[in-house]
DNA sequence: CGCATCGTTGACTTGGCTCAAAAAGTGTGG
DNA sequence: CCACACTTTTTGAGCCAAGTCAACGATGCG
């Protein structure tokens, strides 16, 4: 069981707890006092709740320190597109800098902690820092391949082969940022709506074609937590090309 | 009809075509000489041919300076994901840039006329001219919206509104490149199947939902050009916001 | 206990897919 | 100019994966 005060950031970013995990990459101390400088303050957002709201101009930029959340856009009639799923490390808010307004939003799926940034920061530290600004372009990469790996799976896979694969996508990254148990399991906030808007799917076929995938015995999903159970047969019914996930900076 | 030397790229970036076109943020001198030093080339590729191969590891950057392409992802058993589709100005292989190898490939539609830029400059940009680093990442979340747009569509809506929404999206970015006639019509290089392949859809649907539009009378496809008939009528189909396109920088 | 959210299941419907084949371009070489 | 091969567009017929509708348990909270 986690402390409560792991979850929240520290005052410093050298005591940065995400830091210290293998999957990112080390920076400079001058860099390290740089980004603490950039760093504005801390956010908390329970489960549920707002992050950016859609069509808003959001004043922040915010990196997740802890929890999990998603952005996704709406249709006029309430049609809900989850476009990807945040986890700890990852950037908020970066498309909202380069347009008029979010073009989507961002909602907490847990109690979530964020660093937050001045969006007005931004270009200093580009200026400042040109390293940290390619750290920059290099998480909006990342994200944009994020999107790529949904669209293909939403545009090409069947119901079933769209669970599996992100079933297991969300496990590995889950584990690269230190979330899973010693025997793979983790804790896993969507709801089975979550996973049918994320995958262009019904809720009603979204609880059949998992409830099909656990009668096969490829996973566990109980208690909240989740467990892949028999990774391989998953990953052969999803077509996933396991590549090994590089290290990513971390603003 | 355009002499082909419009086409290529010309020695000069003073001399960019592109450049003299509204939807293109201003640069200072000091950032275009920068720019021509970044530049390595230029590059043409026939219509059907590969800009980037998928899996392979591209050694350049790429700015698309006349022509249409487009990004896509294959499955192991052929299935296609085109992931978005590329006009003049949009800058290519910044995903490729952060991973060991491209994770799509880039295939053109027309003939294609292409700056090359060396991948290995790109960290030297950022570092001299944090400006243009800056404009980089703005193009990067640009494509992402792209994308973005694009799950939706694939995700949320029905065969008829997706396609209301390519033919919309596509004619309102063809017209910000000035690639419109006076009439609104443009030239069209997509087959049935990129739709098809954009859409999530099968080639079959894909025919008979663009008759059914045409019967309609909301567009007209006749020796491979495009015209928007009923744009409003297109636009209330598809839920279509029209946010106003904002200008973009150019590398 | 009552209300709300989430998961589960069955019955029925349908939008979009597959198969098949013809028609309409497009380009090439003789 | 025609013959031929190839690609792209069209259309019809039948089917199925996934959607909709409806209902019921389970769980949790004030």
């Amino acid at each position: 069981m986690r402390t409560p005060t792991d979850l929240h950031p520290p005052g410093a970013c050298t005591d940065c707890r995400l830091r210290q995990t293998a999957g990112v990459l080390p920076v400079s101390k001058a860099e390290l006092v740089r980004i603490q400088d950039f760093r504005h303050g801390a956010r908390t957002v329970r489960a549920g709740g707002t992050v950016i709201a859609e069509l808003s101009d959001p004043r922040h930029l915010y990196t997740l320190y802890a929890g999990w959340a998603f952005r996704f856009k709406t249709l006029k009639d309430g049609r809900r597109q989850i476009l990807n799923f945040l986890l700890p490390g990852d950037f908020i808010g970066l498309q909202a800098e380069f347009a008029d307004a979010a073009t989507h939003g961002v909602e907490a799926l847990t109690d979530v902690h964020l660093c937050t940034f001045p969006k007005a920061g931004l270009w200093n530290l580009f200026h400042e820092h040109p390293k940290l600004g390619y750290a920059v372009t290099w998480l909006c990469a990342s994200e944009e391949q994020l999107v790529d790996e949904n669209l293909v799976n939403v545009g090409q896979r069947s119901a079933t082969e769209r669970i599996a694969t992100l079933l297991i996508h969300l496990s590995r990254r889950a584990q690269r940022v230190g979330l899973t148990d010693a025997d793979g399991s983790f804790v896993f906030p969507l709801t089975q709506q979550h996973i049918a808007d994320a995958l262009g799917l019904s809720l009603v076929h979204t609880n059949k074609t998992l409830r099909k995938l656990a009668r096969l015995g490829l996973h566990e999903l109980r208690d909240g937590r989740l467990r892949i159970v028999k990774a391989d047969a998953l990953a052969q019914l999803a077509d996933y090309a396991a590549r090994p996930l590089r290290p990513v900076p971390l603003i």
